[in-house]
DNA sequence: GCCGTTTTCGGCCCGACTGTTTTCAGTCG
C-alpha cells in the first residue's frame, strides 16, 4: 500500500490493526466464529478491517493484497527490506524499468541506470548495492524466536501421536544461537517412524523436501524455514542429541578426544574401537561422562574452552531464568508501549518477579511521545506513591530509556534523571558515526552519574542492521570503572549485547542486566532469549544485577 | 481506515538526515 501511494493514515490503520492482532490474547478466528463476539470490539479494528480479517480467515488472503502483489510484483516486498530503499523509490523503479527481481535491481545499479531518474544518483546506486549484499548475506536465516515458535508448533502437532517417548529440539536452536538456519527435532519411541509421516501432514508445511526411513525434511510456512525430524532408537537418543546439537567445532573436538581414549563417537553412540561394544549413547550425560567430562550446557558448545573446563570440573553454573527477579527495561502507553504501567506490572508479577522497572523513552524519540523533564519528574513521583501504597503487589522502579544524543550528552537533564531509580542510556539515532566519534560519544555518555546501564549497546538489528562500530573494549573499561552495567537486550530482533560481546565484557569485569525491552506484556517472555544469550556468554547469576533480591538490587542502584 | 462526552467529520506524530537539488522528496527511527 505504501508503494501504491495509498493514504498514509489508512496504511497506519492497517499497521495498527496488525500490531493489535499480533498481541491480542484471543485467536481472531475464534472471535470471528463466535456469534456472541464482535471483532470490531477489538481496538483498532473497525468495519473495514473486519471485512479484511473475515476474508483472510476464509481465503488466506484478501483481494486488495492480491491486487497489489499482482500490480507491483511480489518481489516489491523484498525490495522494501533493502536498507535505504523506500516505497516511493521502489514504485518509481518498478514503473520505469518493470523489474520483478532483486537481481534485475542489482543489474540496474551496476549499469548506473538509477541516476537517469529524477532525484536519484550514484550514491543511491551504491547504497542499494550495499543493501542487496547485506540482504543476501542474511537471507536463509531466521530469528531465534521465529524458529523457537516453529519448533513448538511442530512438537505440539507430534504430541498428538501415541507411542512417542521423547520429542526434543537439537541443533543451533538448542544452543540458543541468535539466528537459526533450520530446526532439528529428534523423536524416540515405538511409534517414532510414524512421526516422520505425521510431520509431513502438518497444515503449515508447504513443501516436503524428503521423507526417508530415519528423517523427514519439510519447509514450513511461506517463509520456508526448514525443519528436519529424525526418528531414533531409544538407546541412541543421547548420542543423537549430542551429535545434532553441535556445534560442529565442539563435536570435532569431542570425537578427537574419544579417539585418544580408544573410543569412537557418532550419532548412534559411543563405542570402543577394539570390539565395537557400546559404552554410552542413551543419555547425553552418559556420553560426556564416558569421555571423562561433566555434562556441558548446549549454550557453551562452541569449542571455546568449555571442554577443558568440563574435564577440570570447572564449568560455570550458568544463570537460569528462575534466577531472574525482575525485568528492567519495558515501555508503556506513556510512550510507544501497548499496555499501561499497571498491566505491565501485573504481567511481571504473574511471572513471579519481585520487581520491575518501567523505562519509557525520552523526548528525542518524539515519534514515540518520549518523556521530557517534567514528565520524568512527575513519573518518578507517581512511582514513589505507588510503592508507598504497595497496591500492585510488586516493587516498581522508576526508570527511563534515555536517548544518547549525537554528541554523547543525555536527552534529559541530570537533575531530572536523579529523580529516577534507574536510567538506561541508549543510542537510537546517528548510528553511522565514524568509530572514533562513536567511541567518544559513548565515553561522554558514561560521564553522566545517573546511568545504570547502557541499553542495547551495539545497536544491531539481527538480519537487518549490523552493530555500529566503536572501540568496545574502551567503552566497557570505562563502564566498569564507573559502575555502569551492560544490557543484554532479550528482544529477539536485537539480542544485544551478543554472546561474544558478553564474554568479552565479563572478562573485563563488567556487570550486566538482562531485560526484554517489552512493548507488550507478552514480550516479557522474551527474557528466555536474553538468558540464552547470557548463558552463551558464560554468565552466572552473580554477574547479573537483576538476579539480586529487591533490597540488594535497590542498594546497587544507589551505590 | 479508525475514532469519538470536542462524536458521524475531520484529524490522525514528527524531527533529522541524506542526496539530490537550488528548495525538497524520501527514508529512518
Amino acid at each position: 500500500m505504501e508503494i501504491a501511494g495509498d493514504d498514509s493514515f489508512r496504511i497506519r490503520s492497517y499497521r495498527n490493526g496488525a500490531s493489535t492482532i499480533e498481541g491480542y490474547p484471543e485467536r481472531i478466528a475464534d472471535i470471528l466464529a463466535n456469534p456472541e463476539a464482535k471483532i470490531t470490539d477489538v481496538p483498532g479494528i473497525g468495519k473495514g478491517l473486519a471485512v479484511v480479517l473475515a476474508e483472510i480467515e476464509k481465503t488466506g488472503s484478501c483481494e486488495r493484497r492480491d491486487e497489489l502483489l499482482k500490480k507491483f510484483t511480489p518481489a516489491a516486498l523484498d525490495f522494501l527490506k533493502i536498507q535505504g530503499l523506500g516505497p516511493k523509490t521502489i514504485a518509481t523503479l518498478i514503473e520505469h524499468f518493470q523489474i520483478t527481481t532483486i537481481d534485475q535491481l542489482e543489474q540496474l545499479c551496476k549499469d548506473q541506470k538509477l541516476r537517469e531518474l529524477p532525484r536519484m544518483g550514484a550514491k543511491l546506486e551504491e547504497k542499494v548495492l550495499r543493501g542487496i549484499a547485506q540482504l543476501r548475506e542474511h537471507s536463509g536465516r531466521f530469528l531465534l524466536n521465529f524458529a523457537d515458535n516453529a519448533a513448538r508448533e511442530i512438537m505440539e502437532h507430534l504430541r498428538a501421536l501415541e507411542g512417542l517417548e521423547q520429542i526434543a529440539v537439537a541443533g543451533s536452536l538448542r544452543r540458543g544461537k541468535e539466528t537459526i538456519g533450520d530446526v532439528d527435532l529428534l523423536v524416540t519411541g515405538p511409534n517414532a517412524v510414524a512421526a516422520l509421516e505425521r510431520v509431513a501432514t502438518y497444515p503449515r508445511v508447504h513443501e516436503v523436501l524428503g521423507r526417508g526411513a530415519n528423517k523427514t525434511s519439510v519447509k514450513l510456512g511461506r517463509e520456508g524455514l526448514q525443519v528436519d525430524v529424525r526418528a531414533l532408537e531409544h538407546e541412541s537418543f543421547g548420542a543423537a542429541m549430542q551429535y545434532f546439537t553441535g556445534s560442529k567445532e565442539h563435536n570435532i573436538a569431542l570425537r578427537q578426544r574419544a579417539l585418544r581414549l580408544g573410543l569412537t563417537l557418532n550419532e548412534y553412540g559411543l563405542f570402543r574401537l577394539d570390539d565395537n561394544t557400546r559404552v554410552a549413547g542413551e543419555t547425553e550425560e552418559g556420553v560426556y561422562k564416558a569421555l571423562g567430562l561433566d555434562w556441558i550446557p548446549p549454550e557453551l558448545r562452541e569449542n571455546q574452552g568449555e571442554i577443558e573446563l568440563a574435564e577440570a570440573h570447572q564449568l560455570p553454573v550458568l544463570v537460569e531464568q528462575r534466577d531472574i527477579r525482575g525485568d528492567l527495561h519495558m515501555h508503556t502507553t506513556a510512550t510507544d508501549g501497548r499496555a499501561t504501567l499497571e498491566e505491565m506490572a501485573e504481567a511481571a508479577r504473574a511471572l513471579g518477579y519481585e520487581y520491575v522497572a518501567i523505562t519509557d523513552h525520552s523526548k528525542a524519540l518524539s515519534m514515540a511521545f518520549g518523556l521530557d523533564e517534567k514528565r520524568v519528574t512527575d513519573f518518578a513521583g507517581t512511582v514513589r506513591k505507588i510503592n508507598e501504597r504497595g497496591e500492585l503487589g510488586i516493587r516498581i522502579f522508576s526508570g527511563l530509556e534515555c536517548d544518547i544524543l549525537k554528541d554523547g550528552t543525555m536527552d534529559i537533564e541530570w537533575d531530572a534523571l536523579a529523580e529516577l531509580d534507574l536510567v538506561i542510556a541508549s543510542v537510537h539515532s546517528h548510528m553511522n558515526l565514524e568509530p572514533a566519534a562513536m567511541t567518544d560519544r559513548l565515553l561522554r555518555t558514561l560521564e553522566c552519574p545517573q546511568i545504570t546501564a547502557l541499553g542495547h549497546p551495539t545497536g544491531r538489528l539481527l538480519l537487518h542492521r549490523d552493530p555500529f562500530p566503536f572501540d568496545f573494549d574502551k567503552v566497557v573499561d570505562e563502564a566498569v570503572k564507573r559502575g555502569v552495567a551492560m544490557e543484554i537486550n532479550g528482544s529477539p530482533e536485537r539480542l544485544d549485547l551478543s554472546a561474544t560481546h558478553v564474554r568479552a565484557a565479563k572478562a573485563k569485569g563488567a556487570k550486566f542486566i538482562v531485560s526484554t525491552d517489552a512493548h507488550h506484556p507478552k514480550h516479557l517472555d522474551n527474557m528466555r532469549y536474553g538468558i540464552l544469550t547470557a548463558r552463551r556468554g558464560g554468565l552466572v547469576a552473580a554477574d547479573i544485577l537483576n538476579t539480586y533480591a529487591t533490597d540488594r538490587f535497590a542498594k546497587s542502584l544507589r551505590a
